[in-house]
DNA sequence: AAGCCGATTCCCATTCAACGGCAATCGGCG
DNA sequence: CGCCGATTGCCGTTGAATGGGAATCGGCTT
Protein backbone atom coordinates (compact mmCIF):
# COMPACT_ATOMS: atom_id res chain seq x y z
CA UNK A 1 0.00 0.00 0.00
CA UNK A 2 1.47 3.17 -1.10
CA UNK A 3 0.34 5.10 -4.17
CA UNK A 4 3.88 7.39 -3.95
CA UNK A 5 7.36 6.76 -5.37
CA UNK A 6 8.59 7.84 -1.58
CA UNK A 7 6.70 4.08 -0.76
CA UNK A 8 4.18 5.44 1.81
CA UNK A 9 0.52 4.80 2.15
CA UNK A 10 -1.99 7.52 2.59
CA UNK A 11 -2.88 5.96 5.71
CA UNK A 12 0.39 6.36 7.21
CA UNK A 13 0.75 9.90 5.77
CA UNK A 14 -2.90 11.04 7.40
CA UNK A 15 -1.19 9.43 10.81
CA UNK A 16 2.18 11.10 10.21
CA UNK A 17 -0.50 14.49 9.72
CA UNK A 18 -2.18 14.30 13.06
CA UNK A 19 0.99 13.19 14.63
CA UNK A 20 2.26 16.75 14.45
CA UNK A 21 -0.26 17.90 17.03
CA UNK A 22 0.46 17.87 20.00
CA UNK A 23 -0.32 20.05 23.24
CA UNK A 24 1.98 22.93 22.51
CA UNK A 25 0.93 22.43 19.04
CA UNK A 26 -2.87 22.76 18.99
CA UNK A 27 -2.73 24.97 15.39
CA UNK A 28 -0.73 25.22 12.57
CA UNK A 29 -0.09 26.21 9.10
CA UNK A 30 -0.45 23.82 6.60
CA UNK A 31 2.80 24.94 5.01
CA UNK A 32 4.43 23.92 9.01
CA UNK A 33 2.61 20.23 9.02
CA UNK A 34 3.56 19.38 5.61
CA UNK A 35 7.37 19.97 7.03
CA UNK A 36 7.14 18.28 10.26
CA UNK A 37 5.50 15.57 7.87
CA UNK A 38 7.80 15.15 6.09
CA UNK A 39 5.32 16.10 2.93
CA UNK A 40 6.00 17.74 -0.09
CA UNK A 41 4.47 21.06 -0.34
CA UNK A 42 1.64 20.31 -2.74
CA UNK A 43 1.34 16.75 -1.51
CA UNK A 44 0.79 18.27 2.09
CA UNK A 45 -1.89 20.90 0.96
CA UNK A 46 -3.96 18.19 -0.59
CA UNK A 47 -4.11 15.78 2.26
CA UNK A 48 -5.21 18.43 4.91
CA UNK A 49 -7.84 19.52 2.44
CA UNK A 50 -8.94 16.06 2.12
CA UNK A 51 -8.85 15.74 5.97
CA UNK A 52 -10.57 19.03 6.79
CA UNK A 53 -13.19 18.34 3.98
CA UNK A 54 -14.08 14.62 5.97
CA UNK A 55 -13.97 16.90 9.71
CA UNK A 56 -10.73 14.80 11.37
CA UNK A 57 -9.07 18.57 10.79
CA UNK A 58 -10.49 21.92 11.10
CA UNK A 59 -9.01 25.21 9.73
CA UNK A 60 -10.11 28.27 12.01
CA UNK A 61 -11.33 31.54 10.69
CA UNK A 62 -7.41 32.39 9.49
CA UNK A 63 -7.22 29.11 7.55
CA UNK A 64 -4.72 27.75 10.21
CA UNK A 65 -5.49 24.13 11.04
CA UNK A 66 -6.14 22.14 13.93
CA UNK A 67 -7.65 18.64 15.18
CA UNK A 68 -11.56 18.21 14.33
CA UNK A 69 -14.08 17.44 17.08
CA UNK A 70 -14.95 14.82 14.58
CA UNK A 71 -11.75 12.58 14.86
CA UNK A 72 -12.04 13.11 18.83
CA UNK A 73 -15.80 12.05 18.40
CA UNK A 74 -15.02 8.86 16.55
CA UNK A 75 -11.95 8.30 18.61
CA UNK A 76 -13.86 8.25 21.78
CA UNK A 77 -16.98 6.43 21.53
CA UNK A 78 -16.54 3.02 21.00
CA UNK A 79 -12.70 3.16 22.77
CA UNK A 80 -11.60 1.15 25.08
CA UNK A 81 -10.22 3.67 27.35
CA UNK A 82 -13.31 5.82 27.69
CA UNK A 83 -14.55 2.38 28.91
CA UNK A 84 -12.00 2.32 31.20
CA UNK A 85 -12.20 5.99 32.07
CA UNK A 86 -15.90 6.03 32.91
CA UNK A 87 -15.26 3.13 35.30
CA UNK A 88 -12.14 4.42 36.62
CA UNK A 89 -13.35 8.23 37.10
CA UNK A 90 -15.74 7.74 40.74
CA UNK A 91 -12.30 5.50 42.03
CA UNK A 92 -10.15 8.30 41.10
CA UNK A 93 -12.10 10.88 42.54
CA UNK A 94 -12.08 9.14 45.73
CA UNK A 95 -8.36 8.46 45.88
CA UNK A 96 -8.20 12.17 44.81
CA UNK A 97 -11.10 13.35 47.45
CA UNK A 98 -8.31 11.86 50.11
CA UNK A 99 -4.84 12.04 48.70
CA UNK A 100 -4.74 15.73 47.22
CA UNK A 101 -1.76 15.40 45.22
CA UNK A 102 -2.18 13.64 41.64
CA UNK A 103 -4.03 10.54 40.53
CA UNK A 104 -3.13 8.85 37.42
CA UNK A 105 -4.83 6.28 35.20
CA UNK A 106 -2.36 4.41 32.20
CA UNK A 107 -2.08 1.92 29.76
CA UNK A 108 1.10 0.10 28.20
CA UNK A 109 1.10 1.23 24.64
CA UNK A 110 3.31 0.33 22.18
CA UNK A 111 5.80 -0.21 25.10
CA UNK A 112 5.65 3.12 26.79
CA UNK A 113 3.17 4.50 29.43
CA UNK A 114 0.01 5.83 27.94
CA UNK A 115 -1.74 8.25 30.31
CA UNK A 116 -5.51 8.18 30.12
CA UNK A 117 -6.51 9.82 32.75
CA UNK A 118 -5.27 12.56 35.75
CA UNK A 119 -6.84 14.23 38.07
CA UNK A 120 -4.81 17.09 39.83
CA UNK A 121 -5.32 19.06 43.17
CA UNK A 122 -5.17 23.37 42.82
CA UNK A 123 -1.84 23.13 44.64
CA UNK A 124 -0.58 19.56 44.17
CA UNK A 125 2.86 19.41 43.39
CA UNK A 126 5.47 18.61 40.41
CA UNK A 127 3.90 16.53 37.90
CA UNK A 128 5.00 15.88 34.39
CA UNK A 129 2.40 13.67 33.13
CA UNK A 130 -0.32 15.06 31.00
CA UNK A 131 -3.00 12.97 29.20
CA UNK A 132 -2.29 11.07 26.03
CA UNK A 133 0.84 11.80 27.02
CA UNK A 134 3.75 9.16 27.47
CA UNK A 135 6.45 8.19 29.47
CA UNK A 136 9.27 5.17 29.38
CA UNK A 137 7.87 1.97 31.28
CA UNK A 138 10.69 1.80 33.62
CA UNK A 139 10.90 5.49 34.86
CA UNK A 140 7.01 6.10 36.01
CA UNK A 141 5.69 4.09 38.66
CA UNK A 142 2.72 3.26 36.37
CA UNK A 143 5.10 1.69 33.68
CA UNK A 144 6.70 -0.08 36.23
CA UNK A 145 3.46 -1.81 37.64
CA UNK A 146 2.69 -2.59 33.80
CA UNK A 147 5.97 -3.98 33.07
CA UNK A 148 6.22 -6.49 36.04
CA UNK A 149 2.08 -7.76 34.82
CA UNK A 150 3.26 -7.18 30.78
CA UNK A 151 4.21 -10.08 28.41
CA UNK A 152 7.65 -11.75 29.40
CA UNK A 153 8.91 -10.86 25.72
CA UNK A 154 8.35 -7.23 26.65
CA UNK A 155 10.12 -7.64 29.70
CA UNK A 156 12.89 -8.97 27.84
CA UNK A 157 13.03 -6.61 25.29
CA UNK A 158 12.59 -3.74 27.40
CA UNK A 159 15.40 -4.97 29.79
CA UNK A 160 18.15 -5.72 26.73
CA UNK A 161 17.37 -2.19 25.23
CA UNK A 162 19.21 1.08 26.33
CA UNK A 163 17.30 2.21 29.83
CA UNK A 164 17.43 5.92 29.30
CA UNK A 165 16.99 7.83 32.05
CA UNK A 166 14.27 10.31 32.94
CA UNK A 167 15.93 12.02 36.30
CA UNK A 168 19.20 11.24 38.02
CA UNK A 169 17.48 8.25 39.96
CA UNK A 170 15.63 6.77 37.21
CA UNK A 171 16.43 2.88 37.66
CA UNK A 172 18.81 2.03 34.54
CA UNK A 173 20.55 -0.73 35.79
CA UNK A 174 18.80 -4.29 34.24
CA UNK A 175 20.05 -6.39 36.84
CA UNK A 176 18.30 -3.69 39.73
CA UNK A 177 15.03 -3.21 37.54
CA UNK A 178 14.66 -6.59 37.64
CA UNK A 179 14.54 -6.87 41.05
CA UNK A 180 12.27 -3.94 41.06
CA UNK A 181 10.12 -5.68 39.47
CA UNK A 182 10.11 -8.95 41.12
CA UNK A 183 9.28 -6.73 43.72
CA UNK A 184 6.34 -5.22 42.14
CA UNK A 185 4.87 -8.86 41.09
CA UNK A 186 5.24 -9.82 45.43
CA UNK A 187 3.45 -6.76 47.07
CA UNK A 188 1.22 -5.24 44.63
CA UNK A 189 2.84 -2.09 44.77
CA UNK A 190 5.36 -0.22 43.72
CA UNK A 191 6.66 3.09 45.39
CA UNK A 192 9.44 4.89 42.95
CA UNK A 193 10.58 7.79 44.75
CA UNK A 194 12.68 10.51 42.18
CA UNK A 195 12.53 8.49 39.33
CA UNK A 196 10.53 10.61 37.63
CA UNK A 197 11.37 14.04 38.86
CA UNK A 198 13.87 14.45 41.98
CA UNK A 199 10.96 16.14 43.93
CA UNK A 200 8.24 13.40 44.08
CA UNK A 201 7.23 10.04 44.45
CA UNK A 202 5.39 7.79 42.30
CA UNK A 203 2.98 5.14 43.70
CA UNK A 204 1.49 2.80 41.61
CA UNK A 205 -1.20 -0.79 41.47
CA UNK A 206 -2.21 -2.79 39.16
CA UNK A 207 -5.87 -2.73 37.81
CA UNK A 208 -6.87 -6.26 36.84
CA UNK A 209 -10.49 -6.84 34.80
CA UNK A 210 -12.20 -10.07 35.96
CA UNK A 211 -10.26 -12.89 34.56
CA UNK A 212 -7.56 -10.94 36.77
CA UNK A 213 -5.38 -9.60 34.04
CA UNK A 214 -3.67 -6.88 34.74
CA UNK A 215 -4.36 -3.96 31.75
CA UNK A 216 -4.13 -0.77 33.40
CA UNK A 217 -1.95 0.86 36.43
CA UNK A 218 -2.97 3.44 38.81
CA UNK A 219 -0.81 5.96 40.77
CA UNK A 220 -0.51 8.85 42.53
CA UNK A 221 2.21 11.33 42.63
CA UNK A 222 3.02 12.77 46.05
CA UNK A 223 5.92 15.07 47.10
CA UNK A 224 9.10 13.12 47.95
CA UNK A 225 8.82 13.04 51.48
CA UNK A 226 5.27 12.33 52.30
CA UNK A 227 3.91 9.36 53.96
CA UNK A 228 3.23 6.86 51.05
CA UNK A 229 1.27 3.97 53.33
CA UNK A 230 -2.28 5.83 53.12
CA UNK A 231 -1.89 6.41 49.18
CA UNK A 232 -1.47 2.27 49.11
CA UNK A 233 -4.56 1.46 50.87
CA UNK A 234 -6.49 3.89 48.77
CA UNK A 235 -4.77 2.99 45.60
CA UNK A 236 -5.76 -0.70 46.38
CA UNK A 237 -9.46 0.02 47.60
CA UNK A 238 -9.74 1.70 44.22
CA UNK A 239 -8.19 -0.88 42.04
CA UNK A 240 -10.54 -3.19 43.09
CA UNK A 241 -13.61 -0.96 42.82
CA UNK A 242 -12.63 -0.69 39.18
CA UNK A 243 -12.48 -4.16 38.85
CA UNK A 244 -15.80 -4.92 40.12
CA UNK A 245 -17.00 -1.64 38.24
CA UNK A 246 -15.54 -3.30 34.96
CA UNK A 247 -17.10 -7.09 35.63
CA UNK A 248 -20.35 -5.32 36.09
CA UNK A 249 -21.03 -3.44 33.28
CA UNK A 250 -19.71 -6.06 30.58
CA UNK A 251 -21.77 -9.34 32.15
CA UNK B 1 -9.75 12.41 -4.56
CA UNK B 2 -11.23 9.00 -5.20
CA UNK B 3 -8.85 6.43 -6.13
CA UNK B 4 -11.83 3.71 -6.42
CA UNK B 5 -14.89 2.95 -9.44
CA UNK B 6 -17.19 4.17 -6.90
CA UNK B 7 -15.48 7.76 -6.15
CA UNK B 8 -14.56 7.83 -2.88
CA UNK B 9 -10.97 8.73 -1.51
CA UNK B 10 -9.15 6.89 0.71
CA UNK B 11 -9.96 8.82 4.08
CA UNK B 12 -13.82 9.04 3.38
CA UNK B 13 -13.12 5.01 3.53
CA UNK B 14 -11.25 5.29 6.90
CA UNK B 15 -13.78 8.04 8.24
CA UNK B 16 -16.61 5.29 7.26
CA UNK B 17 -14.74 2.55 8.97
CA UNK B 18 -14.04 4.50 12.27
CA UNK B 19 -17.72 5.42 12.42
CA UNK B 20 -19.05 1.72 12.46
CA UNK B 21 -17.50 1.54 16.12
CA UNK B 22 -19.83 3.18 18.94
CA UNK B 23 -20.32 2.78 22.71
CA UNK B 24 -22.14 -0.96 21.84
CA UNK B 25 -19.90 -2.15 19.28
CA UNK B 26 -16.58 -1.63 20.81
CA UNK B 27 -15.01 -5.05 18.74
CA UNK B 28 -16.09 -6.26 15.02
CA UNK B 29 -15.42 -8.94 12.87
CA UNK B 30 -13.64 -7.32 9.52
CA UNK B 31 -16.39 -8.20 7.88
CA UNK B 32 -18.58 -6.77 9.57
CA UNK B 33 -16.90 -3.48 9.35
CA UNK B 34 -17.00 -4.59 5.73
CA UNK B 35 -20.60 -4.29 5.62
CA UNK B 36 -21.66 -1.64 7.81
CA UNK B 37 -19.30 0.76 5.75
CA UNK B 38 -20.53 -0.43 2.24
CA UNK B 39 -16.91 -1.69 1.38
CA UNK B 40 -16.34 -4.87 -1.26
CA UNK B 41 -15.38 -7.67 1.30
CA UNK B 42 -11.24 -7.60 -0.06
CA UNK B 43 -11.30 -3.69 0.34
CA UNK B 44 -12.47 -3.52 3.46
CA UNK B 45 -9.92 -6.11 4.74
CA UNK B 46 -7.11 -4.25 3.02
CA UNK B 47 -8.15 -1.06 4.42
CA UNK B 48 -8.77 -2.75 8.42
CA UNK B 49 -5.16 -3.99 8.04
CA UNK B 50 -3.61 -0.93 6.99
CA UNK B 51 -5.27 0.49 9.50
CA UNK B 52 -3.67 -2.11 11.79
CA UNK B 53 -0.51 -1.35 10.65
CA UNK B 54 -0.65 1.96 11.57
CA UNK B 55 -2.08 1.73 15.12
CA UNK B 56 -5.51 3.11 14.42
CA UNK B 57 -6.76 0.26 14.82
CA UNK B 58 -6.08 -3.05 16.70
CA UNK B 59 -6.88 -6.49 16.12
CA UNK B 60 -7.52 -8.81 19.87
CA UNK B 61 -6.48 -12.11 20.56
CA UNK B 62 -9.46 -13.44 17.76
CA UNK B 63 -8.49 -11.36 15.33
CA UNK B 64 -11.08 -8.98 16.02
CA UNK B 65 -11.12 -5.37 15.31
CA UNK B 66 -11.44 -2.40 17.64
CA UNK B 67 -10.23 1.14 18.05
CA UNK B 68 -6.64 1.34 18.51
CA UNK B 69 -5.18 3.18 21.58
CA UNK B 70 -3.11 5.07 19.20
CA UNK B 71 -6.01 6.84 17.82
CA UNK B 72 -7.15 7.74 20.69
CA UNK B 73 -3.75 9.17 21.78
CA UNK B 74 -3.14 10.97 18.11
CA UNK B 75 -7.10 12.46 18.60
CA UNK B 76 -6.29 13.79 21.93
CA UNK B 77 -3.16 15.59 22.65
CA UNK B 78 -3.60 18.83 21.08
CA UNK B 79 -7.35 18.71 20.74
CA UNK B 80 -9.41 21.47 21.95
CA UNK B 81 -11.86 19.22 23.25
CA UNK B 82 -9.25 17.99 26.06
CA UNK B 83 -8.08 21.77 26.49
CA UNK B 84 -11.71 22.82 27.57
CA UNK B 85 -12.36 19.40 29.36
CA UNK B 86 -9.33 20.15 31.67
CA UNK B 87 -10.67 23.92 32.57
CA UNK B 88 -14.12 22.55 33.17
CA UNK B 89 -13.55 19.50 35.29
CA UNK B 90 -12.72 20.80 38.69
CA UNK B 91 -15.62 23.16 38.48
CA UNK B 92 -17.97 20.55 36.95
CA UNK B 93 -17.04 18.53 40.18
CA UNK B 94 -17.66 21.57 41.95
CA UNK B 95 -21.18 21.41 40.51
CA UNK B 96 -21.40 17.67 40.75
CA UNK B 97 -20.59 17.65 44.68
CA UNK B 98 -23.56 20.08 45.32
CA UNK B 99 -26.31 19.03 42.73
CA UNK B 100 -25.10 15.04 42.91
CA UNK B 101 -27.18 14.33 39.66
CA UNK B 102 -25.53 13.99 36.16
CA UNK B 103 -23.27 17.45 34.77
CA UNK B 104 -22.37 17.60 30.98
CA UNK B 105 -20.04 19.70 28.93
CA UNK B 106 -21.00 20.05 25.12
CA UNK B 107 -19.79 21.72 21.86
CA UNK B 108 -21.31 22.65 18.48
CA UNK B 109 -20.25 20.34 16.22
CA UNK B 110 -21.80 20.22 12.75
CA UNK B 111 -24.93 20.97 13.59
CA UNK B 112 -25.73 18.92 16.80
CA UNK B 113 -24.95 19.40 20.56
CA UNK B 114 -21.40 16.65 20.87
CA UNK B 115 -21.12 16.28 24.59
CA UNK B 116 -17.54 16.14 25.73
CA UNK B 117 -17.56 15.23 29.49
CA UNK B 118 -20.27 13.74 31.78
CA UNK B 119 -19.98 13.09 35.53
CA UNK B 120 -22.77 10.97 37.23
CA UNK B 121 -23.65 10.48 40.72
CA UNK B 122 -24.80 6.55 41.30
CA UNK B 123 -28.12 7.50 42.44
CA UNK B 124 -28.48 9.78 39.88
CA UNK B 125 -31.64 9.62 37.61
CA UNK B 126 -32.06 9.07 34.03
CA UNK B 127 -29.28 10.68 31.28
CA UNK B 128 -29.47 9.21 28.21
CA UNK B 129 -26.23 11.77 27.02
CA UNK B 130 -22.83 9.72 26.71
CA UNK B 131 -19.95 11.30 26.28
CA UNK B 132 -18.95 11.63 22.45
CA UNK B 133 -22.45 10.91 22.18
CA UNK B 134 -24.78 13.64 20.12
CA UNK B 135 -28.32 14.97 20.55
CA UNK B 136 -29.89 17.47 18.57
CA UNK B 137 -29.87 20.75 19.25
CA UNK B 138 -33.70 22.04 19.59
CA UNK B 139 -33.95 19.18 21.78
CA UNK B 140 -31.20 19.27 24.78
CA UNK B 141 -30.84 22.03 26.82
CA UNK B 142 -27.21 22.50 26.14
CA UNK B 143 -28.18 22.20 22.21
CA UNK B 144 -30.42 25.41 22.84
CA UNK B 145 -27.94 27.63 24.79
CA UNK B 146 -25.43 26.69 21.47
CA UNK B 147 -28.32 27.17 19.19
CA UNK B 148 -29.02 30.54 20.63
CA UNK B 149 -25.67 31.32 20.71
CA UNK B 150 -24.54 30.32 17.84
CA UNK B 151 -24.13 31.29 14.38
CA UNK B 152 -27.13 33.27 12.91
CA UNK B 153 -27.12 30.82 9.72
CA UNK B 154 -27.12 28.46 11.65
CA UNK B 155 -30.22 29.27 13.71
CA UNK B 156 -32.14 29.95 10.47
CA UNK B 157 -30.85 26.13 9.24
CA UNK B 158 -32.06 24.83 12.26
CA UNK B 159 -35.66 26.60 12.54
CA UNK B 160 -36.10 26.00 8.62
CA UNK B 161 -35.21 21.69 8.57
CA UNK B 162 -37.64 19.85 10.44
CA UNK B 163 -37.32 19.69 14.15
CA UNK B 164 -37.73 16.07 14.98
CA UNK B 165 -39.05 14.99 18.64
CA UNK B 166 -36.97 13.48 21.36
CA UNK B 167 -39.92 13.34 23.69
CA UNK B 168 -43.16 13.93 23.32
CA UNK B 169 -42.12 17.03 24.86
CA UNK B 170 -39.49 18.81 22.71
CA UNK B 171 -39.92 22.15 21.30
CA UNK B 172 -40.66 21.15 17.42
CA UNK B 173 -42.51 24.57 16.56
CA UNK B 174 -40.12 26.74 15.18
CA UNK B 175 -42.24 30.19 16.28
CA UNK B 176 -42.33 28.43 19.75
CA UNK B 177 -38.61 27.42 19.24
CA UNK B 178 -37.55 31.09 18.62
CA UNK B 179 -38.93 32.65 21.73
CA UNK B 180 -37.27 30.11 23.91
CA UNK B 181 -33.86 30.55 22.06
CA UNK B 182 -34.27 34.58 22.76
CA UNK B 183 -34.87 33.88 26.26
CA UNK B 184 -32.08 32.33 26.82
CA UNK B 185 -30.16 35.14 25.10
CA UNK B 186 -32.25 37.17 27.95
CA UNK B 187 -31.29 34.98 30.57
CA UNK B 188 -28.28 33.53 29.94
CA UNK B 189 -29.81 30.01 31.15
CA UNK B 190 -32.30 27.73 30.07
CA UNK B 191 -34.57 25.67 31.67
CA UNK B 192 -36.35 22.65 29.51
CA UNK B 193 -38.78 20.12 31.25
CA UNK B 194 -39.11 16.63 29.52
CA UNK B 195 -37.82 17.72 26.13
CA UNK B 196 -35.13 14.72 26.28
CA UNK B 197 -36.80 12.78 28.52
CA UNK B 198 -40.07 13.03 30.28
CA UNK B 199 -38.84 11.94 33.66
CA UNK B 200 -36.28 14.76 33.95
CA UNK B 201 -35.23 18.60 33.26
CA UNK B 202 -32.10 19.80 31.76
CA UNK B 203 -30.86 23.05 33.03
CA UNK B 204 -27.71 24.93 30.75
CA UNK B 205 -26.02 27.68 30.93
CA UNK B 206 -23.11 29.53 28.57
CA UNK B 207 -19.77 28.91 28.85
CA UNK B 208 -17.51 31.81 27.39
CA UNK B 209 -14.37 32.05 26.58
CA UNK B 210 -11.99 35.27 27.74
CA UNK B 211 -13.55 37.52 24.26
CA UNK B 212 -17.29 36.77 25.26
CA UNK B 213 -17.62 33.66 22.78
CA UNK B 214 -19.69 31.11 23.74
CA UNK B 215 -17.78 28.19 23.34
CA UNK B 216 -19.60 25.76 25.30
CA UNK B 217 -22.28 24.39 27.51
CA UNK B 218 -22.59 23.45 30.79
CA UNK B 219 -25.52 21.13 32.05
CA UNK B 220 -27.12 19.48 34.37
CA UNK B 221 -29.87 16.55 34.58
CA UNK B 222 -32.28 16.96 37.20
CA UNK B 223 -34.89 14.77 38.42
CA UNK B 224 -37.81 16.29 36.59
CA UNK B 225 -39.91 18.14 39.45
CA UNK B 226 -36.36 18.98 41.17
CA UNK B 227 -35.94 22.51 42.45
CA UNK B 228 -33.56 24.72 39.45
CA UNK B 229 -32.78 27.72 41.48
CA UNK B 230 -29.85 25.90 43.22
CA UNK B 231 -28.75 24.01 40.35
CA UNK B 232 -29.01 27.84 38.03
CA UNK B 233 -26.64 29.33 40.84
CA UNK B 234 -23.87 26.41 40.62
CA UNK B 235 -24.04 26.39 36.98
CA UNK B 236 -23.54 30.12 36.65
CA UNK B 237 -20.38 30.20 38.89
CA UNK B 238 -19.15 27.48 37.39
CA UNK B 239 -19.23 28.63 33.99
CA UNK B 240 -17.39 32.24 34.86
CA UNK B 241 -14.89 30.03 36.56
CA UNK B 242 -14.01 28.00 33.41
CA UNK B 243 -13.79 31.26 31.82
CA UNK B 244 -11.05 32.86 34.19
CA UNK B 245 -9.33 29.32 34.01
CA UNK B 246 -9.17 28.84 30.21
CA UNK B 247 -7.88 32.86 30.23
CA UNK B 248 -5.35 31.70 32.66
CA UNK B 249 -4.09 29.18 30.82
CA UNK B 250 -3.42 30.84 27.66
CA UNK B 251 -1.87 34.08 28.52
C1' DA C 1 5.69 52.13 -3.62
C1' DA C 2 8.47 48.68 -4.61
C1' DG C 3 10.50 44.43 -3.33
C1' DC C 4 10.87 40.23 -0.78
C1' DC C 5 9.59 35.86 1.12
C1' DG C 6 6.73 32.40 2.56
C1' DA C 7 2.26 30.34 2.18
C1' DT C 8 -1.09 28.81 -0.77
C1' DT C 9 -3.34 27.61 -5.04
C1' DC C 10 -3.45 25.86 -9.67
C1' DC C 11 -1.88 22.89 -13.37
C1' DC C 12 -0.63 18.57 -15.50
C1' DA C 13 2.02 14.49 -17.26
C1' DT C 14 3.39 10.27 -15.22
C1' DT C 15 2.85 5.96 -12.95
C1' DC C 16 2.12 2.55 -9.87
C1' DA C 17 -0.88 1.66 -5.74
C1' DA C 18 -5.31 0.78 -5.01
C1' DC C 19 -9.21 -1.54 -6.60
C1' DG C 20 -12.41 -5.36 -6.52
C1' DG C 21 -13.93 -9.60 -8.76
C1' DC C 22 -12.98 -14.25 -8.14
C1' DA C 23 -11.27 -18.44 -6.16
C1' DA C 24 -9.08 -20.94 -2.54
C1' DT C 25 -8.70 -21.75 2.23
C1' DC C 26 -9.79 -21.69 6.96
C1' DG C 27 -12.81 -22.70 10.86
C1' DG C 28 -16.80 -23.33 13.65
C1' DC C 29 -21.19 -25.73 13.99
C1' DG C 30 -24.85 -29.08 13.37
C1' DC D 1 -18.85 -34.77 6.69
C1' DG D 2 -20.95 -30.87 4.60
C1' DC D 3 -22.45 -26.19 5.07
C1' DC D 4 -21.66 -21.30 5.48
C1' DG D 5 -19.37 -17.29 6.63
C1' DA D 6 -14.97 -15.17 7.39
C1' DT D 7 -10.57 -14.61 5.72
C1' DT D 8 -6.63 -14.79 2.62
C1' DG D 9 -4.51 -14.71 -1.85
C1' DC D 10 -4.21 -13.67 -6.75
C1' DC D 11 -4.11 -10.50 -10.61
C1' DG D 12 -5.38 -7.50 -14.70
C1' DT D 13 -7.05 -2.91 -15.08
C1' DT D 14 -7.12 1.92 -14.37
C1' DG D 15 -7.47 6.40 -12.90
C1' DA D 16 -6.35 8.73 -8.38
C1' DA D 17 -2.63 10.31 -6.24
C1' DT D 18 1.66 12.28 -6.83
C1' DG D 19 4.93 16.09 -6.86
C1' DG D 20 7.49 19.30 -9.64
C1' DG D 21 6.84 23.74 -11.22
C1' DA D 22 4.66 28.17 -11.94
C1' DA D 23 1.39 31.63 -10.66
C1' DT D 24 -0.91 34.11 -7.08
C1' DC D 25 -1.75 35.90 -2.68
C1' DG D 26 -0.52 38.52 1.49
C1' DG D 27 2.07 40.30 5.07
C1' DC D 28 6.24 42.75 6.25
C1' DT D 29 10.46 45.38 5.38
C1' DT D 30 13.15 48.75 3.10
Amino acid sequence: MANSPSGESVTERIVRVLETFDTDRTVQTAAEIGRRARLPSSTAHRVIADLVECGLLERDEDQRVCLGMRLWELALRGSRALHLRQAALPFMERVQAHIREHTQLAVLENDETLFIERLSHPNAGANITRIAGRLPLHASSSGLVLLAHGPEELGERVLAGPLEAVSSETVTDSARLRRVLAGIRRDGVVVAPGSVEGVSTGVAVPVRERRGQVIAALSVVLPREAPTRPAIEELRAAASGITTALAAQRP
